[in-house]
RNA sequence: GGACGAUUAGCGCAGUCGGUUAGCGCGUCUGCCUUACAAGCAGAAGGUCAUUGGUUCAAGUCCAAUAUCGUCCACCA
């Protein structure tokens, strides 16, 4: 057979091919677009945009392969899906690479200028900013690619500057000089959440202030704790709590600062912790929050000691120039020289870090812009209190709430290049502040054509939380936004629940009236096999696409080769390993385990190809009930499965989801059903007609529902089967689509449902296996068939007869000869026994049994049931158990007392009869 | 300092309303290259569900405390 033939589908499936072929054809066929049909309900979700500089890693796959998942299921279910596309100009992240691009060439980006600078960051994401896409594409990503979007393209600009004109008009955006985080490297401001708090070991070093004037002659000083010696030059006074006796007597007093001579106040405020350090704090109000709040209450001076660069300012006297930390030393070693260090301590705590280059925050005083926070929170919480919003997990509201509720202003202004500029003009003659959407021709108040545009640029978070209606065409009232807002479903990482889920709520409010998402499922994060975050520096990450094309990749200092394992695989594993939000420890063997199983998926759709190729595949309708009871078996346990998958579905769970349809595909249909049809179809016996069209059929149905786990190789066999079997149905009969992901979704079908039928098959399942673990216990040789005696307890005839109808199979699954089936059968002399519920089985093994090891086997056997029987007659001799628990429970439970009972019985008989 | 999460077989994890003998994958052991699949098939071993107490007829599941690990928040300088 050629390659060309369907049936002639190779051993083993290769991703590369197939992967490649599919997505270039689904796009051109336009398989992913979406657009208004108002005749179709919309299912929408708008991807969390990555970063451009971005390149695909772990968390992102797991990101998007649950999105992927969702959009595909519900466009199969006939929703008229969109996926929104785009990425991020991730301000600070990018505008860090493009100087460290340009630093390779000699330069700083103030050697080439604002315009060029920006000119080239432009260049850098023409260039390199559509890596983080294709390789989104490479997972299987169904995104409408035509409507993809950037954070810094036209439309979104404008949206940008509507959004910041209204909510100035509206009050809500104000400019002022307060404290803010900045980074003295990226040399901007930062805002709360883009400060990384860590523990650090650090020092308390206990200083002597000298008190002017003391009252008392143990007052010669007094003690400051500080872990921050160099803004002592800022202090501008020493407070103590009013309510510590110690230090009452100094309030009100004069202290000299050292080093510099100036002389401060002592002051009173509650905010002081007795208990910590000396319990005297130094103020700096310039260069500390609760400080600068202290100095606020007590109209303290605020002395910049620290500048924009981290060097120390003109106002730190001699120590001007110093690099802040350099400084520190300094001041230490002077102080302690004229014996003005008390002591030193060594403490851990928690210092600031810009989250982008990790450089140590310098609170800084400076004029910056602010979004007013309270009126916007307060709509979000009221949204999500009323339901609007859901979480998944519902516990991470909580999370959101918590934030809202102590948010505080959050500073939007950034002072660097790449971003969108703020659309604020300054008078360059009165100095009047305008805002609006286009550069004013004139100053409205003097007249003026001098006017100059602020220099700062926007926080990236800014644009981001317009993203669910700035996509879809807001600010304009398109049929888009009317048609796909408020969106479906938002999936994303706990880590930007405050960055941005807030923040599109409290934006989409203010500006849509309506929320811009109905449910946040929140994923759990991806960590290495040791349980930490993955990371470069500490190169224990598992890069995606490296599992997905195969090749080297460097983890703990080692190279280590990887095979290609394909997106399918990629995504599969990820789809198992979420639950309910938990963290992932993933390891690059988990993904051997989706390896296997796509494997083995399709390699059974290679059997049902060889099956089926020289079979004249029938159309006509075939009528279920008058089918075997093997094709009647698997179209029931489809229909559990189907109920089951789609629930768990629902309810988000998608781990549940795949294992589902594992255990079904693997365990029912791999290992019982297409085993059981076998022979008929190497006999090619009647029933095999009916048999081939129920094989099909369960094939199309496994392939549809695992499509949106496993696009592409499910695709792939899709078409081939199609070659082959172009239509499809056991009632009806239904042309196969040219594409499995264009397909209808399944849905359980209740007539089909044979609840009966299960359950015998569960005890023709048992009588099997207990076959097969004597034959193995003794070696029985495979290819002789053993008799088997099936003896029903007493009383039990329906037992019997129920199994009379499947001795065939039992027949050929337990590899049995001869089979005597009965009430009470008599013990052959030398044979084994299995105990089962209902029945026992006896197979003959002369020669072969050994009374040892059957002894051993009775004795455990018993003892377990023994145990089971034992503490179960304790419950029913319970009469509060008996009045309280459910009848029906306690029926149940009287049952299996019986049925052990019986079981106990026989085990006992077969061990005493052994000899 | 507060909030949240985790603790179940050697390892990684499921376990919904509290109700049969606590499941799955990897690994281990035994036997099989059986015409879809050795990335496979068949069988087996392996668990005091972190600890303690409580609620209940009944607890892996609910409540409280403790321990260990982890995450987030917070102005102890």
């Amino acid at each position: 057979m050629s390659d060309d033939q369907p049936t002639d589908l190779p051993k083993h499936y290769s991703a590369a091919d197939a992967e490649a072929k599919w997505y270039a054809r689904w796009e051109a066929a336009g398989c992913f677009n979406s657009d208004v049909d108002k005749n179709r309900l919309p299912y929408t979700i708008v991807i969390p945009p990555p970063n451009v500089t971005g390149k695909l890693h772990m968390g992102h796959a797991l990101n998007n392969t649950l999105q992927d998942i969702l959009i595909r299921v519900e466009r199969m279910r006939g929703k008229n899906a969109l996926w929104q596309p785009g990425t991020d100009h991730a301000g600070i992240a990018t505008q860090n690479v493009v100087e460290r691009q340009l630093r390779q060439d000699g330069f700083h980006r103030e050697d080439i200028g604002r315009e060029k600078f920006i000119e080239k960051v432009w260049q850098w994401k023409e260039q390199y900013g559509s890596t983080i896409i294709s390789q989104l594409k490479k997972l299987g990503s169904s995104c409408d690619w035509r409507r993809e979007r950037f954070t810094m393209d036209d439309g979104l600009a404008r949206a940008v500057r509507v959004a910041f004109v209204r909510l100035y008009r509206d009050g809500l955006i104000y400019r002022g000089r307060k404290l803010i985080n900045w980074c003295p490297k990226d040399r901007t401001a930062l805002a709360d959440d883009e400060v990384d708090k860590i523990e650090e070991a650090g020092h308390l070093w206990y200083l002597r202030y000298p008190v002017k004037n003391p009252k008392r002659a143990d007052r010669q000083y007094l003690v400051v704790a500080t872990t921050r010696p160099e803004t002592m030059l800022g202090d501008a006074a020493v407070a103590v709590n009013p309510a510590d006796e110690r230090y009452q007597d100094l309030i009100g007093q004069t202290v000299v600062l050292p080093l510099t001579g100036r002389e401060i106040p002592v002051i009173g405020d509650a905010f002081v912790e007795m208990k910590f350090g000396s319990g005297c704090v130094k103020i700096t109000p310039a260069h500390d929050l609760a400080d600068y709040e202290c100095g606020l209450r007590h109209q303290l001076e605020q002395i910049v000691v620290i500048g924009e660069d981290g060097l120390m300012t003109d106002k730190a006297g001699k120590f001007r120039g110093l690099d802040r930390f350099r400084c520190r030393e300094k001041i230490v070693a002077e102080l302690d020289e004229k014996h003005l260090l008390d002591k030193t301590e060594d403490l851990t705590h928690s210092v600031g870090h810009c989250y982008r280059c990790g450089t140590a925050i310098e609170p800084y005083l400076s004029e910056q812009w602010f979004v007013s926070m309270k009126p916007l929170a307060e709509k979000a919480i009221a949204a999500s209190q009323a339901g609007e919003v859901k979480f998944y997990p519902a516990r991470w509201e909580k999370v959101y709430l918590n934030w809202l509720t102590e948010v505080r202003d959050w500073c939007i202004s950034r002072q660097i290049w790449w971003g969108h500029r703020l659309p604020v003009w300054y008078c360059e003659k009165c100095g009047e502040t305008h805002v609006a959407e286009t550069a004013p021709a004139e100053c409205a108040k003097c007249g003026a054509a001098a006017l100059r545009q602020e220099t700062d640029v926007l926080d990236t978070w800014f644009s981001s939380a317009l993203w669910p209606f700035s996509t879809l065409g807001w600010p304009d009232d398109t049929e888009d936004l009317r048609y796909y807002y408020p969106t479906d479903a938002l999936v994303t990482d706990r880590g930007i629940i405050y960055f941005w889920v807030a923040r599109m709520v409290m934006l989409g409010l203010q500006f849509m009236k309506e929320v811009p998402f109905k449910s946040v499922y929140i994923h759990g994060s991806i960590l290495d096999e040791n349980g930490a975050k993955m990371s470069k520096s500490k190169g224990n990450g598992i890069d995606p696409l490296v599992m997905i094309d195969g090749g080297t990749q460097t983890r703990f200092g080692k190279e280590v080769t990887f095979p290609a394992y394909g997106a399918d695989v990629v995504r599969y594993t990820l789809c198992a390993l979420t639950t309910e939000g938990q963290d992932i420890k993933l390891q690059p063997t988990k993904f051997d385990h989706a390896r296997n199983f796509v494997n083995k998926v399709w390699n059974v759709s290679r059997f049902v190809m060889l099956s089926l190729a020289d079979k004249t595949l029938t159309t006509a309708p075939v009528e279920v009930s008058q089918c075997g009871f093997a094709d009647r078996w698997i179209l029931s346990r489809l229909q559990a499965v189907v109920e089951q998958a789609n629930a768990a579905f629902d309810r988000l769970a998608f781990s549940e989801f795949s294992t589902t349809l594992y255990d079904f595909i693997w365990r029912d249909f791999c290992d019982w059903y297409v085993e059981m049809v076998k022979p008929a179809f190497r006999e090619a016996t009647p029933e095999s007609t009916n048999s081939a069209r129920v094989l099909l059929y369960t094939l199309d149905r496994i392939l549809r529902l695992l499509h949106p786990i496993t696009p592409f190789f499910t695709e792939e066999v899709w078409s081939r089967l199609r070659e082959l079997a172009p239509s499809r149905g056991l009632t009806d009969s239904l042309p196969a689509g040219e594409f499995l992901m264009k397909e209808k979704w399944t849905q359980p079908v209740a007539e089909w449902r044979d609840e009966e039928l299960e359950i015998s098959i569960t005890e023709v399942q048992d009588l099997v296996r207990a076959v097969r673990n004597i034959r193995a216990k003794y070696r029985a040789p495979d290819d002789k068939p053993v008799e088997l005696h099936i003896s029903a307890a007493e009383g039990n005839a329906k037992f019997v007869d129920r199994m009379a109808n499947f001795l065939a199979i039992i027949r050929a699954r337990a590899n049995v000869g001869e089979i005597f089936v009965g009430v009470d059968l008599l013990k052959p002399k030398v044979a084994a026994t299995e105990v089962l519920a209902g029945a026992q089985i006896f197979v003959p093994l002369a020669g072969l049994l050994d009374v040892e090891t059957e002894r051993k086997r009775a004795e455990k056997e018993l003892e377990k049931k023994k145990k089971s029987l034992y503490s179960l007659n304790q419950k029913l001799h319970n009469f509060e158990f008996l009045t309280n628990a459910p009848p029906a429970i306690v029926a149940t439970e009287k049952e299996r007392a019986a049925d052990l009972e019986q079981q106990v019985k026989n085990l006992q008989a077969w061990r005493d009869g052994l000899q």
